[in-house]
DNA sequence: CTACGTGCACAACCTCTGGTTGTACGAAAC
DNA sequence: GTTTCGTACAACCAGAGGTTGTGCACGTAG
């Protein structure tokens, strides 16, 4: 189907006739003659009565004529998507399975009206990097990496802490555990494929790791066949366990008997922020910004972990 | 913007390489590349990084991803709205300013799984010539014609009876009447603009106005100009009123002073139908049937004028 | 009734889009 | 290193899609 040939048939129904339309489109009667022609032709029907004195529209053109508005629509939507300036907010997101998925959902749901694009990007640093080239709005983070402070042009607050939950298959040592302390994980084998090393969640899983004697494996299958292989595998393990958030939306597969079990004492968190360039003029960012702290919650608690490189220090910005 | 190569886009995103698009879409390698290269030019900015192990998607590429996928499903819904056989509930009614109209929203709003195509045609004759074609599956018509029965392989029943109000403006002679008889519409000008002669509603007003002794004046400014040109009339003159009914949707002006006055002893109604084909068996026909049935109230009260065509008769189907 | 105006379709022609094959190049794999 | 894999560029060719010119049907004015 041609674009061109549906923008055609919307000039020639909104004005009842070719010539018009021809005007309208800058072409000759007779290529609007043609494209309806040949968009009738691939539709196998006939969208116009042609009349003596104009054209009209048949059933199936009256029919057609919504579906082609809404066609012309999404083509420009599409077109400003990626158009510089002026294009929807354009959030970066490390992936669907984490809970800042679930906020900008949350937030989408709140504010339809707002335009969404989500992206991911490989680490904080690209993320900064787009950031500041203006090519997204907002990043969920965990904002100070080791060794390294944000730019003076970032700005970010922190919107979530994340409990990390451990998730066994039946026949794990901690399947019948109601909660675990994160000590308890000394010596046991951690799956988290697909955890690139150089992004922030690795360096977390790192110092996770090496504070509480755990090891934690990153081969395995790829993360484009889905979790469920992850989860097939894990329910048939004894000694496979993952992190997983509470939050975190699964399909629990039918037939198969996984147990999701709370560490405590102390509950390792996930210290999500938001990050967003200064001058970013972008009206749905301080929407988003103001929907994220009147809905954060359960942020800095008592019994919770996380690594040195995330937690408060003095003189750094709430 | 071309969607063979949005296509092209989507299936390069999908597999990740150029190859496997081109063998996808039987076409060559090069192709792909210089589909997705017109297309880069096109939007302005480049939507792959180029890998040597294939191509990965940019930012710009992520965030297009999904609109293409919207822009791709909105033209197989434009094309499945025209296809014979398993295309879109596709119901006919007489126009946006009538009850029957708000009907069919209330049901949309209800199944909204059910997609529905809305047209309209020109006189119940036309529409039950497309339903027998198979050109429509449903309308909203005055099922008895003068002088003409439906055929055998037509089906109808009755959803609504829409109660006739008058619209003046406030120098109207009745402009004051909290209510007024049909009878003492006598010798009033009805202004009813774009109600063409040989439709179901025309005869419908003739016989209203011949039993109350008013006239219909059906010249005046095209529908195309909106229903605001006639309210604007109406609001300053002290002759001119017009038939609406209580469900019509209106912008109501502001600025004006506008009555909407209810006729009782007896208050003519519309008599206003579903007819289908008793063998069309798409499935969102019983579904809209069985809505409408569990919908319709206030029929056939007491004090209701119809016209004798409409009027219930021995051995007549419900 | 005839002459004319209006508006769409068909024919001939031409341009330039969009496909093909062939090849070069760069980066991984071995 | 050599091989393999996947992309981009060049040259070429067919046809899609534009143009101008003309015919035809119908409504309307004189």
């Amino acid at each position: 189907m041609d674009l061109n040939a549906v923008r055609t048939f919307v000039a020639a129904a909104d004005s009842g006739q070719f010539q018009e339309a021809a005007a309208d489109l800058e072409i000759t009667q007779q290529a609007v003659s043609k494209r309806v022609a040949a968009l009738e032709a691939d539709l196998g029907v006939r969208l116009f009565t042609r009349a003596p004195r104009g054209v009209r529209l048949t059933v199936d053109g009256q029919a057609f004529l919504p579906h082609a508005r809404a066609l012309l629509q999404a083509e420009e939507r599409a077109a400003a998507s990626v158009r510089p300036g002026s294009r929807a907010l354009r959030v970066d997101v490390v992936g669907r399975r984490v809970a800042t998925a679930g906020l900008l959902r949350d937030f989408h749901r709140a504010r339809p009206d707002i335009d969404l694009d989500v992206v991911t990007l490989f680490g904080a640093d690209a993320a900064i990097d787009a950031l500041q080239a203006g090519t997204i709005d907002a990043t969920f983070r965990a904002v100070t990496m080791p060794g390294r402070r944000l730019p003076a042009d970032i700005e970010a607050v922190p919107v979530l802490d994340e409990p990390m939950m451990l998730f066994t298959g039946p026949a794990h040592a901690f399947a019948g555990a109601r909660s675990i302390t994160p000590a308890q994980l000394a010596g046991q084998r951690i799956w988290m494929p697909g955890n690139e090393p150089g992004t922030e969640w690795a360096a977390y899983y790192d110092e996770l790791a090496a504070t509480f004697g755990c090891t934690i494996d990153v081969l395995g299958p790829s993360p484009h066949f889905g979790i469920e292989t992850l989860l097939d595998t894990i329910a048939d393990s004894s000694t496979l366990a993952t992190f997983l958030s509470e939050r975190t939306p699964l399909v629990w597969p039918a037939g198969h008997d996984l147990r999701l079990i709370p560490l405590r004492d102390p509950t390792p968190v996930y210290p999500h922020s938001l990050l967003w360039h200064a001058d970013n003029p972008h009206p749905g960012l301080a929407a988003l910004r103001d929907h994220l702290l009147a809905a954060r919650n359960g942020l800095g608690g008592a019994e919770t972990w996380r690594p040195t490189w995330a937690r408060p220090q003095p003189g750094k910005r709430s």
